[in-house]
Order: structure tokens, then C-alpha cells, then sequence
DNA sequence: CCTTTTCTGAAACAAACGTTTCAGAATAAT
DNA sequence: ATTATTCTGAAACGTTTGTTTCAGAAAAGG
């Protein structure tokens, strides 16, 4: 009996996603997220909710991202520690041409100590990708493609945290031979 | 022929930089920064300036902190290798023990793309971070407390930029073990 | 002590903030 | 076609933002 909702809300949380990724959640205003999001202030108030509520669904939506991605490589034919390889290559490809830094890390910086529910979907994103990088290198060791004497817990604790910080030496010194030879180093240490 | 300034300035600086520490730039108001640093907002933008040229001297100031640090280190009476567990250890202390994250970390993440000031300030921080490590590690090498198989630049990279992902991982799991894990695997890895 | 310069406190500033209101357009079901 | 319900656009809401103003308090130098 009634009107449906004129714009398209994942388009929409795309594109909002976008700004909150370039400015973080406290340099975004709301003039700048409905004006990217094309829509007005009452149609985001009515479906979505507040600037808060947004950016959760904002957030959500980048990991449902990298999940849909884990999830591929991990059914990709090529062999454990190839796949790892390949995933440590288009990571490095990623910061350095990406525009921007991984939004969860920035999120992760600026919101996760003050917003419990931001903090609780980016540790479940760091779950799944420690429980991707713990698969791998798992099978890559029973299969004898890395050295099986170290912990694949360790390792994969290891890994994941790794990014990070080539995230933040790419800001710095737009330097992209140091990333890759930190990434070469990091993964000949895994294979011998 | 006239009055001096009241209040002093390194104090209020000091107490500046630990609004922003904590709550970032943008998150931070010049309400809750000119509270913290007990002036009124005449006074700081007669003598400091505005916001920006506000967190432009606390970064500064936070820098020059650790600078004082890494110096006092160098002058240690313990070997290379010694001096370089040690500087982990307290990181790690400082990671696990800090009420925030480190601020350079925060504000590369949040400020560094926008703001070329900032960023020249981090920049030259991370180089002496950079210059610390390289020196310890290129010592410990010619003293034969670490393998000397492989170039302290690219370990002294890898070293300076693993930090940045202990911080996020302790945003995130609060988990102490989880870096002192990450840190022992590092110290044996630069040995053996 | 008096003058001159400077600093301080409180108030005010316009602009921008996140959010709400509401009349009217839109549309699904009757 | 009418009705009932919902969505949209523009405007306005009260706050808070960063910044400025200015009268008066403070004090160094003559």
C-alpha cells in the first residue's frame, strides 16, 4: 500500500564506504556522505539510521569484501604456498597502488577503542584472516613447501600483522622497492 | 614594557598532545584541547596558533621524545644485540602496558595523507628509527651476535615496520601473549 | 608611579555539524 | 480511481565547531 525505496542502498553504502575510507569516520561529514551517496539526509535517516549506524554497515560491507576474496583464493588449485604467494603479491600491489590504506586498519586506529561494534566485526575480520593464513600454511607444511618447524599459529599471527606496517611505511616514503623487498624477505624466511 | 606569558608552553603542549594522542585530530575539539592545556583559546592562538600549527607542534614534540630514547639507547654499555632485545622488550611493554597506541602510528594513519607537515615530521622520525636500528644491527653483525648473511637496510626496514601491526593486533585482542609470542619469533629469527 | 605594551578571560562570531521536521510527491493495494 | 501508506526534498533545528574580538587585568621599563 505504500511507496518502496527510490535509491539502491548497497550502491549506496558502496559510496559512503568510500568517503569514510578516504576521510575516516571523524573527517567525513554527513554533507559529504549523502552527497557521494547521491541521496538526502531524511531518506538515510529513514532506511539506514545515524552517521554511526552508517559507518557499521560501512565497515561490515569492506569485510564482506575481503571475505568473498578469502574465500575464493582458498579454493584456488594452485598449490598452498603458491596461493600464499600469490596473496602476498597482489596485497603489496594493493598498497601500492591503492589510493588509500586498508580501511580496516585506519578504522582499527581510529574507532575500534571507542566503538564496540566496529571493534567487534574488524576482530571477526582478523579471525577469518588469520583462519585463511592458518589453513595455507598448514597445508603448505604438510605438503613440505615450508619448513614444518615453526608454530602455523605463530606464523599466521605473524603474517597478519605484518601488513600493517608496510601500510603505514608506503604513507610515509611512497617507496615501492622497500614494500616488495620486505614482502620477498618475509617470504623467503617462511620457505627456508 | 609589557607582561610576559602566563602559562607555560611545554606544559601546555604536553597536555595537548595527549588529547590528540588519545583522540586524534579531528576527534579532538579546541574545547577539550584548551581545557587539557588550562588556557583560553586567545592565549593559544596569540602564542601557538591555530589547530593545526597545534598538533603540527605536538607531533614534534612526540617525535622529539623518542628521539631522546633512541640516543640515551645508543650510548648503552650492553653489546648491539643486547641493546636491540632490550628496545623490543620495552616496546613490547609500551604496546601492551600504554593506554593508546603510538601516536606517530595514529596520525600517519589519519593525518600523513592530508597534512605535508605531519607527514615531513614522521618522515624524519622514521628515519631516525630507521638510522637506530641499522646501526645496532649493523654492529651486532660485525661483533657476530647476528647472522651477518643478510643487509641490515632491508632488516632494518622489516624490524621499523613490524611494530605498526603489534599496535593494531592490540587494538583489537588485548591479547599480551599474542606480541610477546610475535617479538621472541622476531629475536630468534635475527639470531639463529 | 606612571606609561606602554602585552596577555588574559569571557563573550561572541559565522560556519558547519549531525539530526529532525513536515508538506507534498509517489505508489502499492483496494 | 481512490485510499492508505511511505518516501523524498528542502528547510530548519539546536549544538558544536574553529576562530576572533575586545575590554580590562597585568607587569616590565622609564
Amino acid at each position: 500500500m505504500a511507496r518502496n525505496v527510490e535509491f539502491d542502498e548497497a550502491l549506496a553504502i558502496q559510496k559512503a564506504m568510500e568517503v569514510f575510507w578516504k576521510k575516516g569516520y571523524n573527517g567525513a561529514s554527513l554533507r559529504d556522505l549523502t552527497d557521494a551517496m547521491q541521496i538526502n539526509s531524511s531518506s538515510l535517516y529513514n532506511t539506514i539510521g545515524d552517521k554511526q549506524e552508517l559507518f557499521v554497515r560501512c565497515v561490515q560491507h569492506y569485510t564482506d569484501l575481503r571475505k568473498l576474496d578469502w574465500e575464493k583464493r582458498l579454493k584456488s588449485k594452485k598449490s598452498p604456498f603458491a596461493t600464499l604467494v600469490d596473496y602476498m603479491h597482489d596485497a603489496v600491489n594493493i598498497i601500492i597502488n591503492g589510493e588509500d590504506s586498508c580501511m580496516a586498519v585506519k578504522s582499527a586506529f581510529e574507532v575500534a577503542t571507542n566503538d564496540q561494534r566496529v571493534k567487534q566485526i574488524l576482530v571477526a575480520d582478523d579471525q577469518r584472516s588469520y583462519q585463511f593464513l592458518h589453513d595455507l600454511i598448514s597445508k603448505a607444511m604438510d605438503q613440505g613447501e615450508i619448513r614444518a618447524d615453526e608454530d602455523p599459529a605463530l606464523l599466521a599471527d605473524y603474517f597478519n600483522s605484518t601488513w600493517t606496517g608496510w601500510y603505514e611505511s608506503y604513507i610515509l616514503h611512497k617507496d615501492p622497492v622497500k614494500i616488495k623487498r620486505m614482502a620477498a624477505y618475509f617470504i623467503k624466511q617462511l620457505s627456508k
